[in-house]
DNA sequence: TTGACACGTGACTAATTAGTCACCTATACT
DNA sequence: AGTATAGGTGACTAATTAGTCACGTGTCAA
């Protein structure tokens, strides 16, 4: 759990997401291309993603595939996210306090 | 938004905004109190939460308060989340996919 | 007004993380 | 076989981050 947070924390990760999101199955070296960065470092973020499970890989003779999957992040919103993102309606009321004492 | 994902990937800071679900409002000593860390520590932790707009401060006297604002989670949520956790059927035939490929 | 209390700041150290590179292995193509 | 291609490893540097400490400021209460 703490592992997807992390993963998460990232920016190039994030947007190694949302291009596998847009494209299912992409190999290292696509991605690559479209990161500005060295194919190494490209290696460390995924490899961060695949141990926090929020990638899987499979290898196609020489190309390794990325997939995403949405369990771990699933998850994240299940037992954290949903959790602090229902009292909407209490924030109304917290920000209607903080207007109050800014009088 | 960066700054978010950036504060919920520590641990400590997440423990933090559990106790302020739990009851909100507390003081910095009050927080300080039930983690294993410094008063200095648990202050960076805090500025951090209070950057990423998580939390939201009061003073009264000589004593912070501290209190959830779960608006930045919510735009997680709705902008960033929502959009991974929801292809959740499609986990499913990928599950499939992968114990197809070990056999 | 003295002393205790709650919090704040800047500097510092230690640990973690991002990113690169030289070099290597395995697969493909002819 | 020989060469190009896709990916992998370990070591290294630079930057970021976690955590602590000495010291300072504002507030309360006798």
């Amino acid at each position: 759990m703490d592992e997807v947070f992390k993963a998460l924390a990232d920016p190039t990760r994030r947007s190694l997401l949302d291009e596998l999101f847009k494209q299912d199955g992409q190999t290292l070296s696509a991605l690559e291309e479209r990161l500005p960065m060295s194919r190494f470092g490209v290696m460390k973020h995924l490899k961060v993603l695949e141990e926090a499970g929020l990638i899987t890989t499979r290898k196609r003779g020489r190309e390794k595939l990325h997939f995403l999957n949405p369990v771990p992040i699933r998850l994240v919103h299940d037992r954290w996210v949903s959790k602090y993102a229902e009292p909407w309606a209490s924030a109304l009321s917290q920000l209607k306090d903080e207007i109050e004492e800014d009088e």
